[in-house]
DNA sequence: GGTTTGGCCATAACGGCGTTACACCCATAA
DNA sequence: TTATGGGTGTAACGCCGTTATGGCCAAACC
């Protein structure tokens, strides 16, 4: 039984031949080429393929999304292991931006809305919010720890997150395809600047006031 | 000669509905509906008139992000009257949030990319970076007045550009249209937790460190 | 075996998009 | 009277997402 699976991996799986054309043209080519005959072309079928596998485009770019998702989230957790609370906090802000940049257009189509008129289905929405989950339980770690100061964790995590997406957004939305050291270098600064700034500001003043 | 003028307002011109009737569409169905057919159709002429008068698509938003910028400076210099600058500051990023929350669709435009082809020309980029350099200004005088520590401007600058501009998209793209009045009053107060943390941040440390 | 079913697919079409070639009107200038 | 040229409508081109139609073919049934 074990021989008459040898060459399973090796059956041409249309699915998956389609996903994988989307995500090469995503990368090589960028969103505004991610087309249903493109993508059918480069898979080898024809439109029809994407409507049988995945409902149509919107069920393609839910694909594409829930494909970001785990790779964005690894590369969250691959960044985890740091002593304290808050300096594992800095170092997933970092992870983040590196991760962006480096899958610029992966990001702009999961938090940027660059497909145009797409909505990502409910299922998808709750598979997004995950990382946020993580960094809102880190959050609630080092309040424990009286790290930071006790204000709504909800609060305090959308701060961490809205600054890490604002400035992450600002640097690719400005940036010319394999932007200038001299911009990146100044944007990697500014990152710096920023989060080290709101650490401080959310510090708890302990047994200082009050 | 003033008696040859009086009608002049009302001759009907077509450049001007035409920009009307794109505003309008925007506002009132969205920028998934800002098509060169349909603002056209609303603007009584042909599509031929908008390459006229606009070159095309391109160039008739280029009108729409034109008279936006505008708005949106007049917005910000509305809320400028502070007595410190670091009161000034708060009050142009709660203004600055206000209005991108009152005209949705025209930050989406903005600052959002939300017309999916869209190149700014180089002109209208200028343009939309006039309210940053009024920014970097207010840093630079807050730090001439040792209210804000030595750092590089520019960076202080991003940093709040970027937690501002994060939160108001975060917030714009996860509020249903017309959103729940918690959803908003919990985004309001993430927005001010924020604010005040990062300023908090970059407090001058007067004469304390060095 | 023959027949029916149903999953998968290609062709070709529909309506909508941005854009443009072409012909037309018509006020002005010669 | 004729010529010019700016503004315009019509109709088309090549894209887009989507779908109706029908063919193929392996599995399931009589």
């Amino acid at each position: 039984m074990s021989s008459a699976k040898k060459d399973l991996p090796s059956i041409p799986d249309t699915r998956t031949d389609i996903l994988a054309a989307a995500l090469a043209i995503l990368d090589e080519e960028g969103h505004s080429s991610l087309t249903v005959r493109r993508v059918a072309a480069r898979a080898g079928c024809s439109t029809i393929g994407v409507y049988t596998w995945f409902g149509g485009k919107d069920g393609l770019v839910d694909a594409i999304l829930l494909d970001g998702f785990r790779r964005f989230a690894d590369a969250l957790a691959r960044a985890r292991p740091r002593k304290s609370p808050l300096g594992t906090l800095l170092g997933q802000a970092v992870a983040y931006r590196r991760w962006a940049l480096e899958n610029r257009t992966s990001y702009e189509v999961m938090f940027m809305g660059a497909v145009p008129g797409h909505v990502a289905s409910d299922e998808i929405q709750v598979v997004g919010l995950l990382a946020y989950d993580l960094l809102r339980g880190e959050v609630v770690g080092a309040q424990s720890r009286n790290l930071i100061d006790e204000r709504d964790a909800d609060a305090v995590a959308m701060a961490m997150w809205g600054l890490v997406h604002g400035l992450v957004s600002l640097e690719i939305a400005s940036a010319e395809p394999k932007g200038l050291a001299t911009r990146k270098l100044f944007h990697l600064r500014s990152f710096e600047v920023a989060l080290t700034a709101l650490e401080q500001g959310l510090l708890a003043k302990t047994a200082k006031h009050r």
